[in-house]
DNA sequence: TCTGGGGTCCTAGGACCC
DNA sequence: TCTGGGGTCCTAGGACCC
């Protein structure tokens, strides 16, 4: 949990696609694009091409006419996942996952053992080479945020080390949108005040920022351009929601279709939440609309669960209150999300009743609270001596 | 160029409590 | 009877990421 830096940041390049043509020697050398009405990922050569993520399949094959379109294995992908991300616990076990094809790994307790950084970096593609048999680029720097964006520099199959006293000098002359968190709206704003670089971005007063755009948004991109970021490499690190969505098309929908698909959608996450033992408490339905405009709809329920019947009442009662927007706006895409994530066993402590001074129970909870949050108390029993009555301290 | 499916975090107002 | 300040939770929306 500690922040003794150095810092990897380690990306699979275009995942999916480098998985298909490692399972198909005929794909290798060729434009790939993995998807079915969109892109999901693109190999090297249809990125070369103009070929994105997330644009039509259409528009692909328009753009690189020679693309080999190939419909998503995701089962293949989660195993060659799971195969990297034992390559980065060999590593070391530091380990914070971002995403389904990359993470951070925090190597600062390592040097007797395995050397340099960057000799562990290059031995960690070697390792991912050599054992899963895809490319991976490594980013090399004292934070999280100087990691991620040296990987994404050193794209693809690279590896960029940025040494302590040149931190400045590879940052400042990058633009703005190499910067983690600054996406279309925000490099809008930020170009609109003329400010295209990072190192611009650095020229800036702190309350400039912050009232372009707000205070976290601001605060944090301003520390980012100054190069501090002293956020920790975060093992094991738990979901805070979990969703699933289905696109529908231009075609109008009829009620019927449309408790069909909430109904397929809350099962499928609470399957998902039961094999994962956890419980949610809110529910949220996602709606997006012909114009694409979007809204979310959540409710939150006293008791914590994961059976499906409770969590389609939720969403069916979500539906219901929604039917005149999506009568009146004509619905696209509806998805379910839920959230207030926890444990489906409950923590239980035992405190001895007897001998305890005056105002020990409180410090105990108190203590509890501090440790894991104000919702693990949640019902706390005060157990009475030998056979007495057991009280609950709060109501249930 | 009309756009998939899975996530994270932040903001802001209102309710409610002490 | 009126008042303050602080905290947490819920809901809805938005930006951003892969």
């Amino acid at each position: 949990m500690t922040n003794e830096g150095p810092i990897l940041h380690a990306d699979l390049d275009a995942f999916y696609a480098s998985v298909e043509q490692r399972d198909d020697a005929s794909l290798r050398g060729r434009p790939v694009v993995v998807g079915g009405g969109v892109v999901l990922a693109a190999s090297y050569e249809a990125k070369a091409r103009g070929v994105r993520t997330a644009m039509g399949c259409a528009q692909a094959l328009r753009l690189c006419p020679s693309a080999v379109v190939v419909p998503p294995r995701m089962s293949a992908y989660s195993a060659a996942s799971k195969a990297v991300f034992a390559v980065f616990e060999d590593t070391t076990p530091l380990v914070e996952g971002l995403s389904i094809d990359e993470a951070f790994l925090d190597v600062g307790g390592l040097a007797r053992i395995a050397g340099t950084p960057s000799r562990i970096a290059a031995g960690l593609r070697r390792a991912v080479a050599e054992r899963v048999g895809l490319p991976i680029t490594v980013g090399v720097a004292r934070t999280k945020f100087l990691a991620k964006v040296a990987s994404g520099v050193a794209k693809p199959d690279g590896l960029l080390v940025v040494p302590h006293d040149e931190e400045l000098e590879f940052l400042h002359p990058l633009p703005v949108e190499r910067l983690w968190g600054v996406g279309t709206v925000t490099a809008g704003k930020l170009r609109a005040k003329g400010i295209r670089t990072v190192g611009q971005v650095a020229e800036r007063g702190e309350a400039e920022l912050v009232a372009l755009l707000g205070r976290a948004g601001g605060r944090h991109l301003f520390a980012l351009a100054h190069n501090r970021d002293p956020r920790p490499v975060v093992a094991g690190r738990r979901r805070r929601s979990m969703g699933a969505q289905r696109a529908l098309g231009r075609r109008p929908r009829s009620p019927t279709e449309l408790d069909e698909i909430v109904a397929a959608l809350a099962d499928r996450l609470a399957r998902r939440l039961r094999a994962a033992h956890r419980v949610c408490r809110t529910v949220v339905l996602r709606l997006r609309f012909a114009d694409f405009s979007r809204a979310t709809r959540s409710r939150t329920v006293s008791h914590p669960t994961a059976h499906t019947e409770d969590i389609l009442a939720t969403a069916r009662a979500l539906l219901a209150a929604a039917m005149p927007d999506i009568r009146e706006h004509g619905i696209t895409l509806i998805g379910l999300a839920l959230s207030n994530l926890d444990d489906d066993t409950p923590l239980q402590l035992e405190l001895p009743f007897d001998d305890q001074p005056p105002g020990a129970l409180d410090a105990a909870l108190d203590e509890v609270r501090d440790r894991y949050g104000s919702k693990a108390v949640t019902r706390a029993m005060l157990l009475g001596r030998d056979d007495g009555p057991t009280v609950p301290l709060l109501p249930d």
